[in-house]
DNA sequence: TTGATGTTTGGTTTTTGTTCGGTTATAATA
DNA sequence: TATTATAACCGAACAAAAACCAAACATCAA
């Protein structure tokens, strides 16, 4: 990728900015009057030139159609996980077809990597009392070993996916819902899946 | 997915904040009202252009049968929002100095104008049993009329903020903490700050 | 059958992008 | 210093898309 001059640089962030504010692109008149020029052939010339050296593009004769590629998109406040399925006291995940994703905001992600992190829809209550309730959206992460206390989705049988809060106890893992018509389970060596690192309920 | 003119943005952020306000979706009469406009058949032009683009879909002579895809949210996938202090049962707002503004993924917010959405960070335990616990956040919707059942913002005596339920009773305005060792607070004509739009909770 | 709704037709107006033929400004180079 | 290449700029004209309208028509449910 060539280097950006410091008009083509000023022209890219502004767009970035735009775009995030809005959900649209500025027309070329609006760049103009931003850059304090007078000419939208300037700014076609500038769009010109970062096309060329592949910062965006454009089609011919759309209105607000610029395209920036993907990595000057500054969409650093939230990041995408995959909505992987549905996750019930004593159900087995149920995978959603079309790989939906899920918009997170990047401070729950947070030092984790991304790659690393999901989100499950809850159905049940089995930890209705730590506030997860059924329709509940909760950030998981994977590859991390848990602590004492931790919510975690855990498989049991290889087949069942639950949410529960761990435990380790002298010879054994405790699996403890927070609902008190549940009872914990217990287990030597759990498969767990995952730490929950945040929920998200939406009204 | 291709992007978005002003107009056509503007009518998608309507159409997503109509259909969580009501349930169903507004008649191409409304839209055009909305819209400030004089014809129907620009709103059916401004659809039939959305639903190229791939944002939505609508099938032929039903009414009210439009359905937005879920992929436009994909824009911007969050927005900031500032998060104006702590809320207590029974105590007052504490504002935060330094402007802070937090994260809260776009479809979190969803139609809604960004201006009139605020976050505030729970103290107490009034609403613990809706699963609203001490240390979440909530995105509030200020500047809206709330429905029976929706947790409100209530700004009691002038000063103390609280987060309770809105019942609208005979002559009354009955808020009800989700608490059952509270009771509910009665009020003639409470000063609502605003609606409870999401809760994100971090571990 | 009436009213609310969505659809189509055939236009007009406004906004936007594109092209053209140029002019500076700047910095490197012969 | 004069020369040259390139980036940046301009105004005007043009083409096309987007946005708009009124009026008629179609469809469906009450």
């Amino acid at each position: 990728m060539k280097n950006l001059t410091k008009k083509q640089k000023k022209i890219l962030d502004y767009l970035a900015n735009y775009e995030q504010d809005n959900g649209y692109m500025p027309s070329y008149q609006e760049i103009t009057k931003e850059m304090g020029l007078k000419s939208k052939a300037t700014i076609w010339e500038h769009l010109k030139n970062l096309k060329d050296k592949g910062y965006l593009d454009f089609v011919k004769g759309a209105a607000r159609a610029i395209k920036l590629e993907e990595k000057f998109r500054l969409f650093a406040k939230a990041v995408q996980v995959p909505l992987v399925g549905l996750i019930a006291a004593g159900e087995p995940i149920e995978a959603i077809e079309d790989k939906e994703m899920m918009d997170v905001p990047i401070g729950f992600v947070n030092g984790k990597r991304v790659e690393d992190c999901f989100a499950l829809k809850v159905r049940g209550d089995s930890m209705i009392e730590d506030g997860i309730l059924d329709g509940d959206y909760v950030m998981v992460e994977k590859n991390y070993y848990p602590n004492n206390g931790d919510v975690v989705v855990a498989l049991l049988g290889n087949e069942y996916a639950t949410l529960k809060r761990y435990y380790r106890e002298k010879k054994r893992i405790r699996l403890q819902p927070a609902n008190s018509t549940m009872k914990p389970i217990y287990a030597v060596n759990p498969a767990i899946q995952g730490v929950v690192r945040a929920v998200l309920r939406k009204f």
